[in-house]
Formats: structure tokens, C-alpha cells, sequence
DNA sequence: GCAGGTAGCTCACTTTTGGGAAGTAGCTGC
DNA sequence: GCAGCTACTTCCCAAAAGTGAGCTACCTGC
């Protein structure tokens, strides 16, 4: 096996996220996870930070899920961890290339959230309401 | 009903997804689920589908987890769902005009995973190799 | 009177996720 | 020579998510 012959990486095979075992659908999944979010969020507005700052910013992340969520960003090519050799170590994260052409996308998001939270828990009321009075 | 006297909803009240509890982080989490994305992305793309037929599309989805998230959106008042008491009978799901609002994110999202998918796995590739060279 | 078709719901079970606490490493200042 | 700092890593355990099979309801056609 392996033996591949003509590798031709110039347009991107196609990839379809409502395939299952594709990729792109664990991809999306993966960006699409809550401290994910969050992550790219906070290192889009701040630029590079370091753990503990990142850690307060994210209000409520525990420090395991930080850690994972980061890993997961650096390994995907999103994030760049620089580490620093100094008296307590210090370590900085900041948006790779890559990670700065996914700011726009999770900015969108997050700000239709901010945007439209109020409808939502409208809408909830309204749903949970009618369900309680039998509709 | 419901004698709501004063409602000013023009400005949302602050919220913050960076806040531990806060509705808005909820919402985005929500939104953000695996499921969620490809079910917004394909009532977006296709329009008012069936049933049957969103469970053809999104492949690989339960049974379980598709009702359980298309509960989810139209109780958030993303998703409308409406039954036609035919002879087997029929349902019909589609975006709200809240949900619309939502498919410009999510498609951002969407195809930017599409778009970037090989440089990702490119990236991922070699973060384990130099793992694995204990680089 | 029973299979068939739609759109679920329910239950038992497995897998995954996440929290919290404790441990690690390397140097520093007292 | 030991506490203290940062940035993790590891462990155990509880909770949540997801799977698959079987059940419901309603009418139809044979």
C-alpha cells in the first residue's frame, strides 16, 4: 500500500459534512464546541494570551478543559503555543494564520447569539408554556 | 394574555458568553452542537423537508437525536414544525424567520470546515508526527 | 385481522465528557 | 531546604450524551 502515486493537493478533494466519517463533519464538530468557541473568541479580540489570562477570561473553565481545548486548537493548526523558558515557565497562545481566517466565521456566530439571545428565551417561554397548558 | 404591560425589548439586556451561566453562552452552545449545525445547514439549503428525509440527508443521525434536536430548535424558535394528520401521517420542518437569520453563521461555518478541512489535516498530520519524533 | 408506512417515544445499556483535587517540573528567594 | 510560582498532567468518579431495539398510534389495502 501507500504507494500514492499522483498526489495532486491543489483543489480540496470534496469533502461533505453531512456525510458520516467525514472529516469536515468532525471538523465542524470540534470548532463548534462550546469552549472551542470561546477560545477562538477570546484570542480573536485579545490577540496572544497566556493560560491564566485565558483562563479567567473564559469564566468557569476548569483548567483540565482549557488545556484539552487548547491541545485540540494547536494540533488542528488553528493556534500557536509559545513557550517561554523564563523563571516560572510562561506560555502564550495567539491565532495561527489559519486561526485568523476562522474569526470572522465565530465572530458571526457569536454576535447572532448575543444578538438574538432575548428571542430565544422568548421563544422558550412561549414553547414551554404552551406545552404546561396542554397546546 | 399574559398582561405584559411595559416590554421595551429594543435593547437587549448585556449579555456576555464569556460569563459563566450566562443564556447567551447556553444559546451558543446550543447552536454550536454537532447536530444542530447540520440540520440548520440543511433546512437552509433545502428548505421545508420531511422527516424521513433530514434523516436521509444528515447520514448517520438516530432516530432519537434528530427528534431530540429538531425539540430543541423549536423550542428556541429557530425551527417550525408542523403535522398534517393525513393518512401515515406527515410532518414538515422548516426555518423560522428567526432561523433565517441564523443561516448566514452557520453557513459561514460551514463552508469555511469545507474550505479548510485539508489544511487541518495537513496541520493535525504533522503536529503527531513530531509527537510521535518527540519533537 | 394483519402487514405496512410515518413519526415519533421509551428504555436499557455503553460511551464520552467534565469536574475537582492532587501531583510534576524547574528554578527562585529567603 | 522548602514554600512558591506557572502551566500543565493524571486520576477517579459522577453525570450526561448517544445507540439500538422495540413499542405506539392511526389509517389503508388485501
Amino acid at each position: 500500500m501507500a504507494s500514492v502515486a499522483t498526489v495532486n493537493v491543489t483543489e480540496a478533494p470534496s469533502y461533505d459534512p453531512f456525510e458520516r466519517g467525514c472529516p469536515s463533519r468532525d471538523l465542524l464538530d470540534r470548532i463548534g464546541d462550546k469552549w472551542s468557541i470561546l477560545v477562538l473568541g477570546a484570542l480573536g479580540q485579545h490577540g496572544r494570551s497566556r493560560f491564566t489570562d485565558l483562563r479567567k477570561r473564559l469564566a468557569g473553565v476548569s483548567e483540565k478543559m482549557l488545556t484539552q481545548t487548547l491541545r485540540a486548537l494547536e494540533r488542528d493548526g488553528l493556534v500557536l503555543r509559545t513557550v517561554y523558558p523564563e523563571v516560572p515557565v510562561r506560555v502564550e497562545y495567539e491565532l495561527t494564520p489559519l486561526g485568523v481566517t476562522l474569526r470572522g466565521p465565530v465572530k458571526a456566530l457569536t454576535e447572532w447569539s448575543l444578538e438574538h439571545t432575548t428571542e430565544v428565551l422568548a421563544a422558550r417561554e412561549e414553547y414551554d408554556d404552551r406545552a404546561n397548558r396542554g397546546g
